[in-house]
DNA sequence: CCAAAAGTGTTTTAATTACACCCATGA
DNA sequence: TCATGGGTGTAATTAAAACACTTTTGG
């Protein structure tokens, strides 16, 4: 039995795939193989199958290009225009992900010409693209500033330093690093590792990891990374 | 032209639509008049049509349901599991809305037997509803933390004991006033009327619109009505 | 006149910010 | 030895919390 005379859609999901390299984020773009806008990049999606569900899309797709799983995503926003696609109508859910960047596997998308971009010089994106990743990266700035999730940007051993910079980064601004490592440390997130960086200075920088049962304990509550003033208005 | 070999899908949009009758959030629920779950109670929702954005479905869902456009209402999130329908697979896009419950026009939604139940003793609900309803009071209950969308609850003129009663509610904490009414007006975004309430004392309790302007302006700002502990830990 | 709810200020505590010098080391 | 980036503490400011009495008035 079916509900009767109601119209069917194609329904697609759409990764957003953050990444840091240290200096810039960056967003994971591929280019498409196939009409319309061949040729063009765009952000690595594909359709719902009948057999799973939107969060199963996702991680199929990231895999897919990525050769990650397990890895931080989350549903954002869903994209309906029903002139959003030229071909025909579909309904596109976005969805965010978190990578360290250095996890990517290139060999596992050599067939979706997929490329890091600056989020700073982004190319023409297809469709409602661009959109959705001026979206993400304000939820994101809105999400970071309270959540510990750019972790997920950083390989397991980073320096403080290196954080401090991907959160500059992020707000665009400075922060003093005498408030910005007393406010890490005490969440009690991080543990301090033997070794150094040494790849950035004489002196080399302690490692840190995440102390990872006590950061999925906390997760969710409400951290302050950031000084009050660059915590960007709300979004929604 | 059309994208070939794949599956179109039912997408529905389905409404969760809060009020707050000074004491308990109520939730707005219809008595389904048709199978599955013939007469069981349900959130209201529809289809999406061929030519409308989902925002578009939701809002023609929430008029259809209680007379009123124009109302806050936001994308919360997809429910996707292929079996959530026993009849055919749908996706369920779920919108908040948060309503005045006085503006809801009882003879609207005659056909749909609707009724408000206190979220403190709902029904049954058909599908994954109830999830559904869990999920979006946790996300309130963290958004309403931050952000002064509570007042889409209230009519026009209201008071700041009714103001706290809310707050305390959905929060189920006592505040204290003096803090409380502090935060509130130093928001700005009140405006101070010059009549009393008296319904619920004997020295009546002054009434509070919203400074329309301002709040528009600040609404996305980061604001602090709950004390600090009471905050919940995040969602998502 | 009194019960019941509204209104209002100050002190204490906690969180956040501002700020500057010494350290370690490879070149 | 010195240039470079890493590491660290304290004082000042600001925000938030704790706390109790007076006012109004209908019954």
């Amino acid at each position: 039995m079916k509900y009767s005379n109601q119209t069917r859609l194609l329904v697609a999901v759409d990764c957003i795939i953050f990444g840091f390299d240290g200096t810039d984020y960056k967003l994971l773009l591929i280019q498409r193989g196939f009409a319309p806008e061949r040729e063009k990049w765009s952000l690595m999606g594909g359709f719902v199958q009948p057999e799973e569900s939107l969060d199963e899309a996702a991680e199929r797709i990231l895999k897919q290009l990525t050769g990650l799983h397990e890895v931080y995503m989350e549903e954002m926003q869903a994209f309906s225009q029903p002139d959003r696609d030229p071909i025909e109508r579909v309904i596109a859910v976005a969805y965010v992900a978190l990578i360290d960047i250095e996890k990517y596997q290139t060999q596992i998308n050599d067939d979706f010409h997929a490329r890091w971009y600056s989020i700073k010089e982004l190319p023409n994106l297809i469709f409602d693209h661009k959109k959705m990743v001026e979206i993400a990266l304000t939820k994101l700035r809105y999400k970071a500033a309270f959540h510990p999730i750019l972790f997920e940007l950083l390989p397991e051993k980073f320096t403080l330093p290196q954080l401090q910079a991907m959160y500059e980064g992020l707000y665009d601004t400075k922060i003093d690093k005498r408030n910005f490592t007393r406010k890490v440390l005490s969440t009690k997130l991080l543990k301090k590792e033997n070794e150094k960086d040494k790849s950035s200075s004489k002196k080399g920088a302690f490692y840190y990891s995440l102390d990872e049962d006590h950061y999925k304990e906390n997760f969710t509550n409400i951290h302050n990374f950031i000084p009050r003033n660059e915590i960007p208005a709300g979004v929604e």
